[in-house]
DNA sequence: GTCTATAAGGGGATAGAC
DNA sequence: GTCTATCCCCTTATAGAC
C-alpha cells in the first residue's frame, strides 16, 4: 500500500492528525478535518489507515517512539546511578511539560477522553502508563532506601501531578517545583 | 417553569445525567441517552435544561456543590489550625479518590475532554480549580514556614498527582502515598 | 396542563464507491 | 477528489395519554 503511493504522505497525515488529535482532544477532530488539513484525498487516507481507531493507534504509537528516544536522549550520557536516571527521568518530563504548546500528557488525555475502552488505542495508551511506572519502580529499587515501595509511589505521584498541573498552570513553576520536590526526596531518603 | 413541573423530575434528570457523564465522558453520553435512562420525555428534559451545556453546567455546579459540602463537613469540627485544615483538605481528596466508582475529577475530566472551550461548563470547571488552589496558597501563608509559595506548589502538584493516579491505578495506595507525603512535608516544613 | 412518545430537521460523524 | 450511504448528534415540533 504504502510502497505505491508517494513516500511522505503517510507520514505527513500522520503527524498532520497527531497535531489536530492532542491540540484538540481525539474526538473532536474529525476524519475530514484531517483529510482537509493534510490536503490530501479521502481515498489516501483510508488506504495508510482503515479506520480511525487505526489512525489514533499510530498516533500514540509515534507519541511512545517519541517519548521512548527523548527519555533515551536524556540518560544517554549518564552513569549507570539510579538516583541520577530518577533525576533525569523528572527533569525530562519536566522539560516536555514547559514546551509552549504542552497541552498534557498524550495517553493520559487519551484515557480520559475513551474511559472503559478497549482498543488498541487504549492498550497502547496503558502500556505506556504501566512500562513508565515500571521503569520507576525498578530504578528505585536499585536505590538503598529504606522504604523503595513508598518512594516509588512518591515519585509516581509526582510525575502525575507534573503532568497535569503543567496543563492548565504555570507550567515552569509546576516544573520547578516537581524536580525540586524530588531532588528532595531522594536526597532525604539517600544515606549519606 | 420548575415550579408547575413534578417537583423531582429536575434532580432526578440531572442525578442520572451526572452518573454517565461522569462514568463515560460528557462527550460520549447523548442527549437520547440520557433521556432513555432517566425514562423521561424529551420535552421534560428541554424544559428543565435548554441545551445540553445547560445539563452539563448544571452537573459540573452539583459537582461542586457537594465538594463544598464535603470539604466543609471535613474540616468543621478542626481548630483554627491551618496545617491540620490542609491535612484534611488532602485527606478528604484521598477519601474521595478510594471510592470504588472514582474515575478522576469531574472539572479536570471536563477541562480534558473539552480544550479551548469557553462556555458556562469550562468557566465552572476552572472556578474551582482557581478556589482549591487559592485555598491552599491562603492555608499555607498562615503557617510558619520559610517558603510558603514553595510548599504551596508542593501541595497543590500531590493534589494534582492523586486526582490523577487514583484514576487509574490502585487508589488506595495512592492516597496513602499522598496523605503520607503530605504530612511528611508539613512536619519538615514547620518550627518544632 | 403535564408528561411521554415519536417524527423530523439540520448537521456532521465514519466509511466506502466511483 | 467528489459523491453517496448510513448512522448518530442536538434540537424542535407534533401527536397522544393521564
Amino acid at each position: 500500500m504504502a510502497r505505491t503511493a508517494a513516500p511522505g504522505s503517510r507520514e505527513r497525515i500522520l503527524r498532520t492528525a497527531g497535531e489536530l488529535f492532542y491540540r484538540h482532544g481525539v474526538r473532536a477532530v474529525g476524519m475530514n478535518q484531517v483529510i482537509d488539513a493534510a490536503g490530501c484525498g479521502k481515498n489516501l487516507l483510508y488506504r495508510h489507515f482503515p479506520s480511525k481507531d487505526d489512525l489514533v493507534a499510530a498516533y500514540l504509537r509515534a507519541c511512545r517512539r517519541e517519548r521512548d528516544r527523548s527519555s533515551a536522549q536524556a540518560t544517554a550520557a549518564l552513569a549507570d546511578d539510579p538516583a541520577a536516571r530518577l533525576r533525569a527521568l523528572v527533569a525530562e518530563v519536566a522539560a516536555t511539560a514547559t514546551r509552549p504548546d504542552f497541552r498534557g500528557c498524550a495517553f493520559r488525555l487519551y484515557l480520559a477522553e475513551f474511559p472503559g475502552h478497549e482498543g488498541e488505542p487504549a492498550r497502547l495508551a496503558r502500556d505506556y502508563l504501566r512500562d513508565t511506572r515500571a521503569e520507576i519502580d525498578e530504578l528505585v529499587a536499585r536505590l538503598d532506601v529504606a522504604d523503595p515501595g513508598q518512594l516509588a509511589d512518591r515519585i509516581w505521584l509526582i510525575v502525575e501531578g507534573l503532568y497535569a498541573s503543567a496543563a492548565r498552570t504555570d507550567s515552569g513553576r509546576t516544573s520547578a517545583a516537581a524536580t525540586r520536590l524530588i531532588d528532595d526526596l531522594l536526597a532525604a531518603a539517600l544515606p549519606g
